[in-house]
DNA sequence: GCGACAG
DNA sequence: ATCTTGTCGC
């Protein structure tokens, strides 16, 4: 599956449409054991895109496991329409999954976004599962800019309707905040504070940081496709 | 018309 | 996103 055919007005179209399915609050889900990250990396000027979904322990944030896979794609990179193109590599990564995360955390927005379907709610939607948007730097809204301490966070705001769509939340001292919004599932507030648990010792908060590094062993060749368990020698019992 | 513009 | 070295600041 992919949006190759697809055009950008057509593209506006599903957005609106994804946006009637969007839900905030799953009821059954109280206690969070796992939080997933999912990240893509691709060649400059390749079609190839490499996915994939670590999973975590939560709130401990130590890796658990991971899902490999690639897809290809011909839909461009267009602000404002990364799902049509990422969207579809991380679904082959995630079928491979058993155990599904309790939380998946996307790279780039969530409901922060000019009609509410950032990667993050657009994943969501297609896998009816809590996720959240967290984005290394600003698409849409206002806000005031948090202090430059470490867990300040600011709400963010859409101008013409100053309605409340996301946070700036500062993950380190002295440095650029990322952008937090619920993508599917949870609430503004829920998002913010799952968030706020995964910050580590870098501006990235873990989930993200580690996706990353992982999907780029194996863009080099360095990790093979699928599911793979981690083994903690350390951890056996 | 002009500036902004996730990854 | 990716490529890629040094450099400024906490």
């Amino acid at each position: 599956m992919n949006y190759d055919k697809v055009t950008i007005p057509e593209a506006i179209v599903m957005q609106e449409e994804f946006r009637k399915q969007l839900k905030f609050n799953i009821p059954d889900k109280t206690s969070i054991t796992s939080i997933a990250g999912a990240d893509i990396s691709f060649n400059a000027n390749s079609t190839l895109m490499y996915a994939v979904i670590v999973i975590l322990g939560y709130p401990d944030l130590k890796l658990k496991s991971y899902s490999l896979a690639t897809a290809e794609t011909q839909f461009p990179y267009v602000s404002g329409f990364l799902g049509f193109r990422e969207v579809p590599a991380l679904l082959q990564a995630w079928k491979h999954i058993e155990n599904k995360p309790d939380v998946v955390v996307l790279d780039g927005q969530g409901y922060l976004h000019p009609r509410r379907m950032g990667i993050a709610s657009h994943f969501g939607v297609l896998t009816n599962h809590p996720t959240i948007g967290c984005a290394k730097s600003s698409l849409y809204g206002f806000y005031e800019e948090p202090s430059v301490l470490k867990f300040a966070a600011n709400p963010v705001y859409e101008k013409r309707s100053n309605e409340h769509i996301g946070f700036a939340l500062r993950t380190k001292n002295n440095t650029k905040p990322v952008y937090i919004s619920p993508g599917y599932g949870l609430t503004l507030k829920k998002s913010l504070e799952i968030m706020k648990n995964c910050i580590g010792k870098y501006r990235i908060p873990e989930p993200t940081r580690i996706a990353h590094e992982i999907v780029n062993e194996f863009r080099n060749g360095k990790l093979k496709e699928g599911f793979s368990q981690v083994n903690s020698p350390f951890e056996l019992f």
